[in-house]
DNA sequence: TATGAATGAGCATTCATTCAT
DNA sequence: TATGAATGAATGCTCATTCAT
């Protein structure tokens, strides 16, 4: 029907057209929210063409998790770039984690909130390597610290754990529970960041 | 079938047992993922059964809700009975808190970082009265500590809900991200309660 | 729940509560869209108990058609008692049946208009003996009237069910097409009973 | 299963199939006693495929009533274009409408005898345009008659609502009670016509 | 007499997926 | 490469009814 007046529009890879489409519609209604049918409607093509470049549901959305997670290094990459001073580095680290959940809360959601489900064969979602790599700018950041004396002498292992679980918590509740009567969330944000610097600082 | 040879166990009520039942299923499959039916199987009973005990699916989980609510509003209570200074009201009950998500790890992941969907006209289910008093405890510690210049002088709501953000970052990370290469779980409990304590001190 | 605390009504027999409570409900709600359930809330009794008063809820309906046709009976046996020209009976006694439909319209439609399904074994319910002595009302009217040579010189029977489908037209569609545009209904009623009388005069 | 080995029957479109299926269905049990599966079934087909033609259950029903409104509109149209005469035509006219409902009964049911049920979302079914026209041309013949004076001389809408009653009243009662003891139905239509001519003509 | 507990069968609909072409 | 046709499995939920008490 509509698949057949399909816009000859600059039609990059059809492959790559399916990952758009579907990351928006993932982004905006979450994995289970998400049909093939949905995502073929909005490709103007039939759900059956879909097979042809992704094995199933599951790694269409793998895909599309990968790239993400490529983004959020690419952002603290950047932030570690531009920035010398640790404490500087910890702060706008820590404000562009929490954003970037806040940005992709599905995504997040999944790779980060989700248990184990062994319904399906497939394994957990991982960060992979773009979210290990994500976790050493932290590490790296507070090491360097610790040694310059700015943040408390203790295992930067721990100290970068514990941060992690901070910025993680603010960020998993604030997309998990919208019912909650949060104060701003802006405040909250910095209010939060503002709690990680103090607490782990000399 | 296999309902009919159900072995005849130490069948305390029924309700509790689809209350059980429900939970580690939510727990490890997600609010959407669970089926009437699948918690039917679980129990060897019929899916109507069910429906003998909770007005729908919705009901069910809210049941779930409220039982841990409860419980950890009663540890959270006896803290604040006992202890008058806010810091040390503030240190010990982050540690109860933390430590009761870890020792109810099916109770605290159901009710904080289950995955849930607009799909359905429900609201979003909310803790209930438990849950806002067990969030009372810790807005009043806050708030007394302000008062008494121990802690910064911000709005103790504010301040409050980046508290309850740290804990429960820790907590869920713990529960769900078990192939983590953590430090060890007492340290990094120990370190977060510090971090959160010094983070928000005058 | 509700049962305990159920009000000590006049109570008369708990069969004829059921009943009543049944006639409105399948009225207003067609005899598909009735639950046993239902029926049983609006008692305030199990539905379990509504078993011990009829086999089914096949039965349970039956009953509700007996009850409708004594009511028309008693009416038409008046109108019989005090008036004797056939013309004069006929024309009051068509009347009188449209008007009581109008009146008990809850009665009349489940009776009359209720749609019936063979897919259970039982028989589609009869009126019962008071129906069968209304039908004979007009029986009797319309021979007497043929014998006085008032009516057509037909089979009294066929003259007796062509006047009563006739009557029961503008009853069952003044109920139930309540938005149809008609035309005032006094009119209508007298139209349809004067069509009726000409049509079956001498 | 049996699916599997169905027959290569002459296989006419397929949505013609299920149109004919459920219609049948429809007309033996009633729209709420007919499921999807139950169709599927007798065109052994999966119910899924059922959906691949009609939107949902609504929409097929609605389907086997355009039809069959359509077919109606069509006998009482080439009944006014080969007769001129009113009172012709109001006569073959009426049989041609109670044997049309007795050849659809649930179809006429449903329209024109159904209560209100707000179990559905849908509207009720109305005949639409083309039982509007059916109505239409009862009204132009009388309208005619009584002008060439061969009806009475009274209102045409008056007129035309007492005879629709009329021809309602025996439809619905013969498709609805059919266990009464009735005269030859062939007689008892005959004898409706002719009360029906008698009872309007000047 | 009345009930609480329980169930098997059924409902309309949606989904991811497969297969023949 | 792309699709139209089709499906098995699943969903939450309601129903009339039975059974033991």
């Amino acid at each position: 029907m509509g698949s057949r007046e399909r816009r000859s529009r600059e039609k990059q890879s059809l492959r790559q057209e399916i990952l758009d489409a579907a990351r928006q519609l993932f982004l905006e209604n979450g994995y289970d929210n998400v049909s093939m049918r949905q995502i073929a409607e909005k490709i103007e093509y039939s759900p059956t063409t879909i097979y042809l470049y992704f094995k199933d549901k599951h790694e269409l959305f793998h895909g599309i998790c990968q790239e993400t997670f490529q983004k959020l290094e690419s952002e603290l990459a950047a932030i570690a770039k531009e920035h010398t001073d640790p404490v500087r580095c910890m702060r706008l680290g820590a404000e562009a984690y929490i954003r970037f959940g806040l940005r992709y809360p599905h995504h997040y959601q999944v790779v980060f909130a989700a248990t184990h489900t062994h319904k399906h064969d497939y394994p957990i979602p991982r960060p992979g390597e773009a979210g290990d790599r994500s976790f050493r700018y932290l590490l790296d950041t507070i090491s360097e610290g610790v040694l310059q004396g700015k943040f408390r002498d203790s295992d930067p292992m721990v100290l970068s754990q514990t941060v992690w679980t901070a910025m993680h918590g603010v960020t998993s509740l604030l997309i998990s529970k919208k019912d909650f009567p949060w104060v701003d969330s802006d405040v909250l944000i910095e209010s939060v960041v503002e709690m990680i610097i103090r607490g782990i600082s000399a």
